[in-house]
DNA sequence: AAGTTGATTGAACGGCGGTTCAGGACCGCG
DNA sequence: CGCGGTCCTGAACCGCCGTTCAATCAACTT
């Protein structure tokens, strides 16, 4: 089935962005990882550039559904809120697999500056994550666990925190791990909206 | 004078890199921002890559500089620590200009993944400013400004918070800009450190 | 069996760009 | 003036890699 090639493609060309970044991923080692010919991906793909950009969307939505999916087993607003940064926070185990989102959105970010369809692609996921936060917060304040004058400020703040801080997990900063991370963005989540300390 | 000329093209080298990505540049556009052969590069740098290694760190250490030199005029921690907020956050004029460190940073943190020196480099600079944070804030306890259980805690918080937001700054995300990122940053601080509002 | 269509490949093309090299220009010095 | 050293260049080399293309294969019609 050609959808099914496609969507194995591209996985494997997430894959190797992830491994050795954009620069050096070279369309031989994508179809090298599927023992396929370089030819046949740009049977399925129009050019090197559309498949990049469109494997680094595909993680992107992956991402966003898992996420989603978490999200759907759970009910108050604390919890969902819990969830979701805990599912945002790459775990130590992943940081070197060619799964893991954080590789391709530090290159997403170099990337995106030149290539506004990359651009656009990343606002959007960033807008809706923010956007994901914010209605967890209008939630909890109509259950009146949560305390907050600007609901999509603090959803800028705690999206960048994650950011910030998955780069230095990522890079295998010393200082931080997965588990760390985690514990400060609940602890700081906490303090902004008047969380009760469990 | 051949220290001159080595600086120059480190500068020309960040520029381009600034302006293009890591992946764009090429060393005939380095060559051609000052004027001079490609050749002439390959004379005073061994290879392509080396040179933008030391065009990245070149840029951090400016930016290390700028910083220090703001804080060597400042007494208090408090406002030790508001200058180093203002001076780490991009003005906005700069979003475009090929002096802006930020489109080297992101791709610095693209890159050290797979270049050990540029991974040593980037820790090296970020450890340095985590310090120089902790440092601030170690002396805003003994002046009794401000409260704090771990201060390399607090580091790690703010240092990521600059680095989150900055990305969303630098990429033109419409909900922030970098006026808006100081007044995060001075707000969580004060927050985070118990510091009287002004 | 012959024909049609889609999937796949090996081989070749072509350009780009890093690197090399042989030499030229300029300068100070004996 | 000639010599050596430093700075600099144009041109050529060379390998890499995205892309193209003609040909093959498999499967399914008719």
């Amino acid at each position: 089935m050609t959808e099914e090639r496609r969507r194995q493609i591209l996985e494997a060309a997430a894959g190797v962005i992830a491994e050795r970044g954009i620069c050096d991923t070279r369309i031989a080692d994508i179809a090298e990882k599927i023992g396929i010919s370089p030819a046949l991906i740009l049977y399925y793909f129009s050019s090197k550039d559309r498949l990049l950009a469109e494997a680094l969307a595909h993680r992107d939505q992956q991402f966003f559904e898992r996420v989603a999916v978490h999200l759907d087993g759970t009910e108050s607003a604390v919890d969902r809120l819990s969830v979701l940064i805990d599912a945002s926070c790459p775990p130590s185990e992943s940081l070197d697999r060619d799964d893991n989102e954080w590789q391709l959105w530090l290159e997403m970010w170099s990337r995106s500056r030149q290539d506004p369809e990359l651009a656009r692609e990343r606002f959007r996921m960033d807008e809706a994550l923010r956007t994901t936060i914010a209605e967890i917060v209008t939630q909890g304040i109509e259950e009146n666990t949560m305390t907050c004058k600007d609901p999509s400020r603090f959803a800028m703040i705690l999206s960048s925190l994650i950011d910030g801080l998955g780069i230095q997990v990522l890079l295998q900063d010393p200082g931080i791990d997965g588990e760390k991370m985690k514990e400060i963005c609940h602890s700081i989540a906490a303090s902004e909206l008047s969380l009760a300390t469990r």
